[in-house]
DNA sequence: TGTAATGTTTACCAATCGGTCAAATTATCG
DNA sequence: CGATAATTTGACCGATTGGTAAACATTACA
C-alpha cells in the first residue's frame, strides 16, 4: 500500500529526498530542451536512471513533475532582482545586476531554457506567477529605477523596459546559446564569451543611463 | 498515380500552391507554440482545416513540413540585418535597425517564436544556416560596426555583442510577449508597448555607444 | 527478527503518434 | 464528353505516449 509522498508519517524520507531531487534533475534537463508538451516521461526516466512507474510513484503526473521544477526554480530563479537594492548606488546596482544575471546565463542555462519554453508556449503554467508575485516584484523595482531616474541618478527612461532588457541581454547567452557560439565560431566561442558579454553589457547599460546634461536633438 | 509535389508536368499548380501556402501557414502557427517535437501533424492538419494524409501528400514528412517552413521564414527573418547599410550614418542605421526589428516582433511574432524553439532546442534543424550564412552576415556587418568605432564615430565595442543584444532586446516582445504583458498589467499592455520599447531601445543604444571624449575609470 | 510501510519493477492499457494505402473524388484538357 | 492526372479522405498500421495494476523487493522500526 504505498502511498506516493508524504506518506502516513508525515515526514519525507531520506529515499524520497534523494529521489526526487533525481528525478527533477532529469526533468530539468528534458524539459529545458523540450518544452512541455516535446517531453516524454519516458525521456526523463532515462535520464534519472529509473523506471517510468517509479517516476510516477513521486509524481503522479507529468504535469506534478513539470509543476514541482517550475516552483523550485522560480525562487532562485528572481534571487538577483530581490538583491536590486534601493540604497545602493545606481551604477553599481545596476551593474551587478547585470553581472549576477550573465553569471545565471552561465552557471544555470537550463533554468533559463526551462522558463524559455514555458513563456513561448504562452505560460500555460505559470501565468498566475507572472501576474502575481513577478509583477509585484518588478513593480517594486521598477520604482526604485524611477526614483533614481527623478533624482537625476540615471538618465530618464521607462524602467521596465530596462528591467526586460536586460532580462532578454542577458538570458540570450543561456537561450540562444547555439546561435551565440556558431556566429561567434570556434576561435571566439570559448569560456572567454561570457567575460565578453558582460564588458560590452556593463558598458552599454552604464553609458547609456548616464545623465545628459546637454541634450542634444537629433 | 500522383506523385506528391511537382508532379509530371514539373509546374506547379495553382492547387499546390495554395495549400502547401495554406499548410504551412498552420504549421506556423503551429510549430511556433510547441517546437517540432511538441507539435503534431494532427494538430496541424486541424488548424489547416484539412485531413491528416492531405498534408503528408503536400509535405511527405512532419520533418519536411518544418523544413519548408524555416527555409521559407529564414530569408525574411534576416532582411533587417542585409538592410544595415556602411554608407549610412551610424546612429540612424542603427536606430531603424532598431526598429525594424521590433517591428518584426511586433507583426510577426510567430515567425520569432519558430526560431526560439529552435535554438531552444539546440538547433537541430538548422544548426548549418547558423554557421553558414548567417554567420558570413553577421561577420560582414560586425566588419561594418568595427570600422565605425575605429573611425570615432561610435564607441568602441564589441560589434559582436551589440548586434545580440539588439537581437535579444527586440525579440524579447515576441518570444516573451505572455511575460511583458503580465509585468506591465492591463494598464501598459496596450499596442503602445511597442512604442515604448522602441523610444527606450533606441535611447539605450544611441546613448550608450556615443563616443566619450573624457573616459573615465571605474 | 518480524512485519508493516515504503520503494521498485514487469506487464499492461487505451489514446495518440507519424505515416501508409487504396479507394473515392475532383480538376484538367483534348 | 471522356479519360487521365491530381487531389482528398477513411481506414488502418506499428510505435510511442501518459498512466495503471499488482507483484515483488527493500527499508524502517518495534
Amino acid at each position: 500500500m504505498a502511498i506516493p509522498r508524504a506518506a502516513k508519517t508525515q515526514r519525507r524520507t531520506r529515499i524520497q529526498e534523494e529521489k526526487e531531487e533525481q528525478i527533477l534533475e532529469a526533468a530539468l534537463d528534458v524539459f529545458s530542451v523540450s518544452g512541455f508538451r516535446g517531453s516524454t516521461i519516458d525521456q526523463i526516466a532515462e535520464v534519472a536512471g529509473m523506471s517510468k512507474p517509479n517516476l510516477l510513484y513521486y509524481f503522479r503526473t507529468k504535469e506534478a513533475m513539470h509543476r514541482a521544477l517550475i516552483d523550485r526554480v522560480l525562487d532562485t530563479w528572481l534571487e538577483p532582482l530581490r538583491a536590486f537594492d534601493a540604497e545602493g548606488n545606481p551604477e553599481s546596482e545596476i551593474r551587478s545586476y547585470i553581472r549576477r544575471k550573465l553569471e545565471m546565463a552561465r552557471d544555470f542555462p537550463r533554468e533559463s531554457r526551462l522558463f524559455a519554453n514555458e513563456m513561448l508556449q504562452g505560460a500555460p503554467h505559470v501565468e498566475d506567477e507572472l501576474k502575481g508575485p513577478l509583477k509585484e516584484l518588478v513593480d517594486e523595482k521598477a520604482e526604485v529605477i524611477r526614483a533614481w531616474a527623478k533624482a537625476g541618478k540615471i538618465a530618464k527612461c521607462d524602467p521596465y523596459h530596462l528591467i526586460f532588457s536586460i532580462w532578454s541581454t542577458t538570458q540570450h547567452y543561456a537561450d540562444f546559446d547555439v546561435q551565440v557560439r556558431a556566429v561567434l565560431g570556434q576561435e571566439h566561442a570559448g569560456a572567454g564569451r561570457f567575460e565578453d558579454a558582460a564588458r560590452f553589457l556593463e558598458q552599454l547599460f552604464i553609458d547609456g543611463l548616464k545623465v545628459k546634461s546637454m541634450p542634444n536633438a537629433s
